[in-house]
RNA sequence: UGGGGCGUAGCCAAGUGGCUAAGGCACCGGGUUUUGAUCCCGGCAUCCGUAGGUUCGAAUCCUACCGCCCCAGCCA
């Protein structure tokens, strides 16, 4: 990670101009900056700008980020997310070494900062159902009520909280509550609920406590406890700012972190919430957290980008406060970018159609030598065998091409990739159904350096020795979402504006031998098609399956809509 | 009718009183090309939510208005 500069780079974002300010004035010389999450899902695209920002600012600023997880809801917080948020983490190439945290280990701190909140005479026990709390609490353009138990003595409160501690009340039955300002228009402000009792157990801490703090009284507490000097997160806690503040504030700590807000991440034709993403699973409408279609980081993870993609998305989208939605092809794209350069080069037929040269000998077989990047000689070359029969693309024929049709064609020359020239002599039909089941072509054998002087041969297309091919399985993805907004219409469930086609299997495929020992996961380049990845399940041995991670820019679809 | 934020091209986003309002994506032209990919070149806001005002000079300062987002969980 680099230094950020001064001139001629990239202009700081406000969080970042506000760091390399704390530092030049001395305040913060170097940053130190968490990212917080709640184990209750797997972390998706959105998170992964909030990782970006604070492990990025930690390592261009040279200081340090935390991973410290929220882990303040024992209701819906499990392990299992912890595994996988600590492991997309990584993935994305930060480290966050010793620094890794917990609330859950601040509850012994935290319980202690209450009781001085209650000796200094800032919270009290609150009997206040939920509901009566909710009544008194006003509403937006009125201010609320006091509690009856609001001027509780100091002893009485003392003595109720640590009954409630020790397990003597029902769930729900009390609260703590800081004593601020029934009146604030800050409807937080209105003696908001510190602690709440809730048996139930906790991934870490077991039953050891039965009561728990809410987050706004654990979160500026724990930034606290770790020294940290810029809290970074989303728009919607701007109006929670003021009790970050005066938690630290009342309880007069030594260090005060400072918050600040950033737009969270939206992508048109998707859905970002954790709720939601949940609900997709829950109803089988997608397979589980890491389906290929679903934007978390391990689904993407599954669909082929890299965490180099990822991170350079994260930087293109940039760091504001005006809410913003980011087209899709944004993220597309910069898969595109990252792969172009580092994925090598294959050949695979998805719709195979049979070619016949006929004036190749028919007991052939010879190599023809392929590079394996366009622009990357290092990345060496491969050898592929070309024979009498091969398969092309369905698509790369037709029977009555328009003349911007650059493919094969009755009468057509075109180039196979690597290979010869090949002029399309006839084609047969299946009687049955009129398909087109074999082209004939001819090879013109002084072709295969390349298309001789003065004949100019403007397609080419990929192609597969027949007899050589292996068998392989391909998953095309497309948008899980039709809608730009799945959300926007409030009638609508956004489930109904599921794409039908975001998955389609297609079997039958063909791709080059090679291609059998490529590793899950890593990504490789269909030639013409796209950029494709081995899935993480393999059930036939026989025939690979293939994830499409993204098409490449397709000029002539576009063309040819017209 | 409360409070907190935000408004610069189709989408992001620089700009913090003074040359013709950065850059990216998208889009439109053209060139190169054994991927209709990549790459390269060119075009793309007389204008910065609107209306006034201050100033020699404003997207940048002031005033009013308009629009959008967030807040009434014992969620985070």
């Amino acid at each position: 990670m680099n230094e950020p500069h001064t001139s001629e780079a990239k202009p700081l974002d406000f969080i970042r101009q506000i760091v390399a300010r704390d530092r030049e004035s001395g305040k913060h010389p170097a940053p130190i900056t968490r990212f917080p999450p709640e184990p209750n899902g797997f972390l998706h695209i959105g998170h992964a700008k909030s990782i970006c920002l604070n492990f990025g600012i930690a390592g261009e600023f040279q200081g340090r980020c935390h991973l410290r997880f929220d882990d303040t809801n024992p209701t819906k917080e499990e392990e299992a997310y912890v595994t996988s948020i600590k492991e997309d983490v990584r993935w994305l190439g930060f480290d966050w070494g010793e620094h890794l945290y917990f609330a859950s280990d601040y509850f012994e701190q935290l319980y202690q900062f209450a009781e001085q909140l209650i000796e200094q005479g800032n919270a009290y026990v609150c009997d206040l159902s939920a509901e009566q709390i909710r009544q008194l609490r006003g509403t937006l353009t009125e201010p609320g009520t006091n509690s009856p138990y609001r001027d509780r003595p100091v002893s009485e409160n003392l003595d109720l909280f640590r009954r409630m501690r020790a397990g003597e009340f029902d769930d729900g039955s009390r609260v703590l509550r800081a004593k601020i300002d029934m009146g604030s228009p800050v409807v937080l402000m209105r003696d908001p609920v510190l602690y709440r009792i809730l048996r139930a157990h906790h991934h870490r801490t077991g039953d050891r406590w039965c009561i728990y703090p809410m987050y706004d009284f654990t979160h500026c507490l724990s930034d606290m406890l770790e020294s940290i000097t810029h809290s970074l997160c989303t728009l919607e806690f701007q109006d929670n700012r003021a009790l970050y503040d005066w938690v630290l504030d009342t309880l007069h700590t030594p260090i005060h972190p400072r918050q600040y807000e950033f737009a969270r991440l939206n992508l048109s034709y998707t859905v970002m919430s954790k709720r939601k993403l949940r609900l997709l699973i829950e109803n089988g409408l997608v397979d589980g957290w890491d389906d290929p279609r679903m934007l978390t980081i391990s689904g993407l993870r599954r669909r082929g980008y890299t965490p180099r993609a990822i991170r350079g998305f994260c930087e293109e989208i940039g760091v504001g406060k005006k809410q913003s939605w980011i087209d899709m092809g944004v993220l597309e794209n910069a898969v595109r970018n990252d792969l172009n350069e580092h994925a090598p080069r294959a050949m695979a037929v998805l719709k195979p159609l049979t070619v016949i040269i006929d004036n190749y000998p028919d007991d052939q077989v010879e190599m023809v030598t392929a590079a394996n990047h366009p622009k990357r000689p290092e990345l060496g070359n491969r050898e592929l065998p070309f024979s009498r029969e091969i398969l092309i693309e369905q698509d790369d024929f037709m029977e009555d091409p328009p003349a911007k049709f650059f493919r094969l064609g009755p009468g057509r020359e075109v180039r196979l990739r690597y290979g010869y020239n090949i002029t399309c002599t006839g084609y047969e039909k299946d009687p049955e159904t009129g398909e087109i089941s074999v082209v004939h072509c001819t090879y013109d054998p002084a072709s295969k350096g390349g298309t001789p002087e003065g004949r100019k041969v403007k397609g080419v297309i990929h192609w597969l020795s027949a007899a050589h091919a292996r068998p392989c399985a391909v998953v095309l993805y497309d948008r899980l979402f039709m809608e730009e907004d799945p959300e926007s219409d409030k009638e609508t469930e956004f489930t109904e504006h599921l794409n039908p086609d975001s998955r389609r299997l297609l079997q039958g495929c063909y791709m080059e031998p090679a291609l059998a020992d490529l590793p899950i996961g890593k990504p490789v380049q269909f030639e013409r098609q796209g950029y494709f990845c081995k899935d993480q399940r393999q059930e036939d041995p026989l025939a690979p399956l293939f994830n499409r991670t993204v098409t490449l820019r397709d000029s002539w679809a576009k063309l040819s809509q017209k």
